[in-house]
DNA sequence: ATGAAAGCGCTAACAG
DNA sequence: CTGTTAGCGCTTTCAT
């Protein structure tokens, strides 16, 4: 007697299936005595209520679309541990889609909200096609963490991308140096335009030239993207002697690099990555970095998207983030 | 006027509801004339099919569920992107389940399954509790990857455990090496009972004594436990001139904590890990260590759960692994 | 407190 | 080739 349903649990009980539904929901308008009857019922049948059933009825489906560029960078792992945890909360289960930047995958997942697969989706894809997603936030319900596309009036949980890089380049400054390198993603990125911002706020208000041979942009946030980038700047005539790049990998890459032709770190580089990744903590030297709170932008970015789903107004939150300094500028 | 259904598009259409679902599903028994009047009518209202709807009618979610003990392990992710797009070809979803090796966890998302919201699991936790898993399969596809509970009876996708240990132990025999630690997981894990006997396979081979002091266990596969065990492992009297851990974490754990306390790799020990994860090609040195064909593992075990599902017959497969042979082993 | 009835959106069997 | 009908399993009025 595999798979029963309502109605034989129903029948079972000697009851209606709407009294069935509503042991199942917890209503408090059912007896003793019959929920009982229904619970024995439930039992007997090894009865497990289809979600099939309940999501058409309900309209709903009870899952959060998470659209990330690639899952290999250990970077949303947090974040989406703290989305996981707080949709489970919530009954809610979360569809985890890397894009690979590509906007015909990324279309496939838009597809799975536009037939209602997904209730609602969180976007961590900086190349998201922003306006898809603006047309889609019309009608569905969407966040952007980490990551937006600005003034496009979606809601979003952020960090302050130009003051952390300001406060990066300050450390660097503050050690002692002049030369500094940034590693920059494409500034199609806004947070790479940020960042940017940030590197030459601090570099002006010390009174230190913004060179630009010192600005190398990377196509991909990825260690070997980072070793690239760093062999260019070691080729460079007036060697920085200090190196901020806006992501961890692409700052491990760099270590790497420097470690490879033979210079150390910090001694002859100092080395400062972005994001504090769990890696971060295991190399050597470990990396100075900017921690974002990860975990916590994680369950703010859920909460908001399921009080959209749910109807409820909700804020952009932009979170703080801490500068933490380890060997690879202070050995 | 939105979010139309399928009658609704009948109706501009002048035609059934049969009839726009069997253009939607491509059955080439429809006319042109009326397929060109129904697909008008489709962009016209901007009708997009209700997934609900139709799981629901094919009593299927179209979704497979992914449990992992850590979304930490960069183990888990050239997997899941295996699943992720061989899913994709066949128009499942999967759902990324972390189940921190904890039973309740576990049961929430053993739960997703029994109530139809999932079509089938692929199970890549070792600490899954083999009893529910066995009675689960009873019921619902469930394959086993990269990790099976031996014996029962569940289809699953491995490799020679003990035969990859063994090689990587000779490879450092072959090095010069006589006194070769094991940094193992908790042997209630069968890959840990085998990667054991790999170990103590090779040492027996070539006249070396198994000795028990040599062999360290962890509680979990992460960068911490490894330097824990490490640092054990340094205070030992005749200290070891080489180590083998069971996965790269422990691995890259025991190579910052010999870092730390003065010692160089390879030169006063050698180390080799286990998967062959990116950052074991980002450590300095750059770790030696057996790769397992992950992306291939996820697409076969993605394929066979697919086969289950549709009732087609399967069978368990063991992939080859390789020894890769870098810096931490062969200065 | 409980039941009858309707319907969420879709597809498949059957009839024509 | 196309329409009618029924039903997947559930919840929710509306009665009583």
């Amino acid at each position: 007697m595999p798979m029963a349903n309502i109605q034989q649990v129903a029948k079972q009980a000697g009851v209606s299936a709407a009294t069935v539904s509503r042991v199942l929901n917890g209503q408090n308008s059912v007896s003793q005595k019959t929920r009982i009857k229904v619970e024995e019922a439930i039992s007997l049948l090894r009865y497990e209520p289809s979600m099939l059933g309940r999501n058409l009825r309900n309209s709903e489906s009870r899952i959060i679309l998470i659209l990330i560029p690639t899952i290999s960078n250990p970077f949303y792992l947090e974040i989406i541990k703290g989305i996981e945890n707080t949709a489970l909360d919530h009954q809610y289960n979360i569809l985890l889609c890397e894009t690979d930047s590509n906007p015909d995958k990324e279309n496939i997942y838009f597809d799975l909200v536009r037939k209602r697969m997904a209730d609602g989706i969180i976007s961590m894809d900086p190349a998201v096609n922003v306006e898809t997603l603006k047309q889609l936030a019309e009608k569905y319900a969407i966040i952007q963490c980490s990551e937006y596309g600005g003034g496009i009036g979606i809601p979003y949980v952020t960090i302050n991308n130009e003051m952390a890089s300001y406060q990066a380049v300050r450390h660097l400054i503050h050690m002692g140096h002049e030369k500094i390198a940034l590693m920059n993603s494409d500034e199609k990125f806004l947070y790479a335009r940020e960042r940017r911002a940030g590197y030459e706020r601090a570099l002006t208000e010390y009174g230190i030239p913004v060179r630009k041979e010192y600005i190398h942009y990377t196509q991909h946030l990825g260690f070997e993207y980072g070793q690239q980038a760093m062999k260019k700047i070691l080729t460079l005539e007036e060697r920085p002697t200090a190196v901020f790049a806006v992501s961890d990998l692409l700052a491990i890459g760099a270590l790497k690099e420097i470690n490879a032709s033979g210079l150390s770190v910090p001694g002859d580089l100092a080395v400062i990555g972005f994001d504090k990744i769990d890696f971060s903590n295991m190399t050597n030297p470990t990396l100075t970095t900017i921690a974002q709170p990860m975990y916590k932008m994680g369950i703010a970015a859920a909460q908001m998207l399921i009080d959209k789903i749910q109807g409820k107004p909700i804020d952009s939150i932009i979170f703080d983030h801490e500068l933490i300094i380890r060997e690879s500028t202070s050995g």
